[in-house]
DNA sequence: AACGAGCTTGTTATAAAGTAACATTTGAGA
DNA sequence: TCTCAAATGTTACTTTATAACAAGCTCGTT
């Protein structure tokens, strides 16, 4: 089972920053990691509730940035939504791209183009973050 | 006055397109013009709600979303907010970096850039946008 | 002018997304 | 055991966004 797979490592990632993976964290990873694609907090809120009875909105959002700054998740802005890092481990860099129809996600090793583009952002004042760079566009299955 | 001179050119680009620039329209894009960098919807709102009196949320949503659509705005969907254009008339494709904590908005040409992601993108299955093309990060002055 | 089709705007109500503030619990170290 | 800090629970609320339907406007046709 890959989910296993996944929280495994993510476990190792934490212990490696110094930060810990609580119950509550890796339930909320699991969910998260149970959709193929985009998922919505309060999709994972519904969820959450299902397994444990109750649960409040700061509880899902608590989780869900930690998780994000854990480098674990990457929230997807253009859909209101979080997907699963896959490359935890990595050290190239990704840059995501999201099907604005069906939130399709698809993370592509950009690190030689970064390069350019960081010298050019520089150049202009701007330093681009290293985390959660994200390109919207549409996938073959959505194309018109 | 530069206003008076963005809302020309776009009352320009608006009849290419085929499309109207009503008095609503090009009162909201004032607004919007009127800010620095970043304005939110109901900031937009609050404006107009002060210049004619009554407005409710869908006036000025929609209004934006045409204006979006129209490639006058973008929406920076880290922010939940909105920006000017700055190349309406431009043949190149801009690139438009967003400082995650002041809102202060630079739209690099990245060209070049974009035609080797879009190859990369195309290999993946996905057809990366045409229009608001945007990458978070920190400017200058929020730098830590 | 009168009509109607289609776009634009007004209006009401409500849904969806996110957070502030404080209470309570838990867990690791003194 | 005690204590502090981090994590979670809880309540209430704010902010953001949209659905659904009504009314108005514009422009071409008769």
């Amino acid at each position: 089972m890959e989910i296993a797979c996944f929280i495994e490592a993510a476990d190792r990632h934490c212990q490696q920053q110094g930060v810990k993976l609580t119950a509550l964290r890796r339930q909320v990873l699991e969910l998260v990691l149970s959709y193929p694609g985009v998922v919505k907090a309060y999709q994972v809120l519904a969820d959450l509730q299902k397994q444990r009875g109750i649960a409040a909105p700061p509880t899902v959002y608590r989780a869900l940035d930690f998780l994000v700054a854990a480098g674990l998740l990457h929230k997807v802005d253009a859909l209101n939504g979080y997907i699963v890092c896959h490359h935890v481990g990595c050290s190239h860099e990704g840059l995501i791209l999201v099907c604005g129809d069906c939130g399709r996600v698809e993370e592509l090793d950009a690190t030689p183009v970064l390069d350019v583009l960081r010298q050019q952002a520089g150049a202009a004042g701007f330093a681009i973050s290293q985390q959660n760079l994200m390109l919207t566009g549409r996938c073959k299955e959505c194309a018109v």
